[in-house]
DNA sequence: ACTATTGGTTCACGATATGTACTTAAATGA
DNA sequence: TCATTTAAGTACATATCGTGAACCAATAGT
């Protein structure tokens, strides 16, 4: 490779990966726009929107187990559930096997809360899918896959 | 099309619109990450960053500029922009022409970080470029694009 | 029985962000 | 010209998000 195209392949590659922050910034950026708006809509901060948003099958989480799952301290967790308990949206009882433990279980106002949400986000996704040519969706899809486990690897690298 | 199809048709959108959502939501997290990570690196607060890497090619920008490009409220401009004060990183000056108006430059300290800052983060993303297969850049770049414009799509029929 | 360890709460703190009210200055228009 | 409106920036009250350390009570391990 003469010096040329060596040049010309730096230019491409900043280029390109300019391009790359560029695109990323503004998807997360959509993103956050999408939760305030849904935290709006439903009148209930973010983050106890998240918390709503991890029942999926669960019949009842721990403390722990959802401050692993939002990904933040287990004091922050106790006001998040302080907040949905307020609201009549869970509730947290005595686990009988272990009194350390409270076991948080959605109350049926707020099973219907996180049913309706989950539906809008699906709902959400899908069309975001069918916005998309049938023949992209499986390429956008494992475009995206590559991008994750690529960020996955820079980060590792980081270290 | 016949029943079988259409269902198994419906399967499969479910299936991807519930990759997509956790694909995405990865990525927003690696974000997440990688602005905490530089915040403790440069100690410095998220959005005083933000704020600095606004500084490209411009020498000057106004409060009103910065809330902008931001997206957030004046009154937080102002106290990012103390932040930076107070760590000696910009000094904002009269606009001689409007005395309404501050302009917030870099000094010679705010500069090198804003350079270092946005040296660190282009390095980032070159990285993250060459992860992937040089046939893939492309590819993984015109996939952001078309992800960009669904999103706004959907966005904009939300309203 | 004694000592970790674990699950959870409380508290002090700091960062992020908004909206309203206010000050000063500029633009506008009768 | 002078009054009104608009614009830029700040101050303050408020809400949300989040951490880390100290702590209590209960369990697990030796």
């Amino acid at each position: 490779m003469n010096d040329r195209e060596a040049n010309s392949n730096d230019v491409l590659l900043d280029y390109q990966s300019q391009k790359l922050e560029d695109l990323i910034e503004e998807v997360v950026r959509c993103c956050k726009e999408r939760t305030s708006f849904l935290s709006k809509k439903f009148d209930i901060p973010e983050a106890e929107l998240r918390c709503l948003m991890l029942f999926g099958e669960e019949r009842y989480l721990t403390a722990k187990g959802i401050s692993q799952k939002l990904d933040v301290a287990k004091s922050r967790v106790t006001k998040i559930i302080n907040g949905l308990v307020q609201k009549r949206l869970v509730e947290s009882i005595d686990d009988p096997k272990d009194a350390r433990v409270k076991l948080i279980g959605l109350t049926s106002k707020g099973q219907k809360q996180s049913r309706e949400l989950n539906e809008v986000t699906k709902d959400l996704h899908q069309r975001l899918l069918l916005e998309f040519e049938p023949e992209q969706r499986k390429m956008v899809i494992s475009c995206l896959e590559i991008l994750r486990a690529s960020m996955e690897a820079v980060k590792n690298q980081m270290v």
